[in-house]
RNA sequence: GUGGCCAUAGUUCAGUUGGUUAGAACGCCGGAUUGUGAUUCCGGAGGUCGCCGGUUCAAGUCCGGUUGGCCACCCCA
């Protein structure tokens, strides 16, 4: 009989334990930091009415949906941010959230793009959102939410690039760009990929002309501190409100982060960033990783001012970010940052005698009730092999009871990657096994 | 979605101008005076060369299609 053929979707993929693992300390950090800041969790379904989805991101994010009519004949699509759902389920349980509302989402999204390096068609975002507030404290929050992140996750070394569409805007109109705000701002964003001259030559392919152009870039373009760099803008912005606005609130973003000790070096004011999704209205995140800048942003989102606004007529400004999970295990793995371990057993309870199974079971269990994750090897084999399997798994320590130990009412605890071994009475190895090895996380 | 590169054991790769039973390393499994692994020694199992079709006496090798991976554009996490 032909077997069929095992195989995933492109841009799906299967995870094996080793992957898997990271995967889950990575949203479990995530999910510790989000929660330490007051945020909640919800979900929301991954098949919703394609209306819902549909036109918030533009046509772009309209091609990459996976679409299809369900058996009932209603036209479907699978969730491609946690973004637009969120704007939905905040419509439509507004009265019981109650505002300020911060919530945060974990979640699997589809995109049916063409595939690449940290690029899949199904991937987790991990999102985080204020809304019900126009505060600026709410945007100096989400930067130091993104910092916290990044620092606790631990891949190294990273850059969060702030920057703010008010100020972007503000400069616009003083240029009379307003009108083509978009194009620029999409052209801009591309300045460090493709350089000046490329984005000049853009930006003049769409009714831009070359004075309007330079000026933009050179403002892009300024360098220094952000205390410097804000003074400068703040000069060529002067006299419109908007841009106004928008120094104000980087200023105070970068005085709170400094007085808070995020490290200076972790934070750029970066004018060149400007996102492409059109519906940021203000503060602006981007972070990169020092290691591998190629990858791309791991970690963005921005303010926008209302959410919601194709669901509702109660206006939802708010201020958000999405750590990109996919990306980031994608980076890690690239940098060797992730731990060879394929299980989650610290301690391995081996079986000397198929008679004395027992001993082992009672004593696994008595361990994991004192936190430990506690694996008893299930085969009637040699002390040999249940070490190989212990090493070659990455359990860290193996416990060993034979004649002596039995008659002594201890059991022999090895460490393999020393070779060290002590015996030690059964009272005393949940204690001295916590120790070694730390609760299960 | 557009353009390009790639596809051989579990993994990383060899494979000579198309020419007999397709190789290596690592990994995997088994064994080396039965209370000790990761180092050493010996042995073994894995591939209809991604899949389908074509050219040819002969295809892993050439051609077309298809599936998947990667890269650029686009866009984005």
């Amino acid at each position: 009989m032909s077997k069929i053929k095992p195989q995933t979707l492109k841009g799906f993929r299967d995870f094996l334990p080793e992957t898997m693992l990271a995967r889950e300390h990575l949203m479990q950090t995530a999910r510790d930091v989000y929660r330490s800041f007051g945020f909640a969790p919800i979900d929301t379904p991954a098949l919703e009415y394609t209306e819902i989805l549909l036109g918030k991101g533009g046509e772009e994010s309209d091609k990459q949906m996976f679409r299809f009519t369900d058996q009932g004949n209603r036209d479907v699509s699978m969730r491609f941010d946690l973004t637009v759902p969120f704007a939905r389920f905040a419509a439509q349980h507004l009265n019981e959230l109650g505002t300020p509302f911060k919530r945060y989402h974990l979640g699997t999204v589809w995109r049916a793009e063409k595939p690449q390096k940290g690029r899949y068609r199904e991937f987790v975002q991990c999102d985080f959102d204020t809304i019900g507030t126009k505060s600026n404290a709410a945007d100096i929050e989400t930067l130091m939410v993104i910092h916290e992140l990044m620092d606790r996750i631990g891949c190294g070394e990273f850059q969060i690039r702030v920057n703010n569409r008010k100020v972007l805007n503000g400069l616009l109109q003083k240029l009379e760009l307003t009108e083509q705000s978009v194009s620029v701002l999409r052209a801009l964003d591309k300045l460090p990929k493709i350089g000046r001259d490329a984005v000049l030559a853009e930006m003049e392919g769409q009714s831009i002309s070359s004075t309007q152009a330079i000026q933009v870039l050179d403002f892009a373009e300024l360098t220094g501190t952000p205390a410097e760099l804000l003074t400068q803008v703040e000069q060529m912005v002067s006299g419109n409100e908007t841009g106004e606005t928008g120094i104000a609130q980087l200023r105070e973003l970068f005085e709170v982060a400094n007085s808070v000790g995020l490290p200076e070096s972790r934070l750029n004011l970066d004018l060149s960033i400007a996102r492409g999704l059109d519906y940021y209205t203000g503060t602006i995140y981007e972070t990169f990783l020092d290691e591998l800048p190629g990858i791309g942003s791991v970690c963005s989102g921005g303010r926008y001012d209302n959410l919601a606004e194709l669901f509702t007529s109660q206006p939802l400004p708010g201020v958000g970010a999405s750590l990109g999970l996919d990306r980031l295990l994608a980076a890690m793995e690239e940098l060797g940052k992730l731990k060879p371990s394929s299980t989650p057993s610290q301690i391995l309870v081996t079986v000397f005698d198929p008679a004395w199974t027992a001993d082992s079971f009672r004593i696994a269990q008595q361990l994991r009730h004192s936190g430990l994750a506690v694996e008893v090897y299930t085969d009637h084999k040699k002390m040999g092999k249940q070490f190989q399997y212990a090493d070659k798994k990455g359990i860290p320590v193996v416990l060993i009871a034979g004649e002596d130990e039995r008659s002594a009412g201890t059991w022999q605890v090895k460490e393999l990657s020393s070779g060290d071994q002590t015996p030690i009475l059964e009272a005393d190895l949940a204690d001295h096994l916590l120790e070694m090895v730390g609760k299960t996380d």
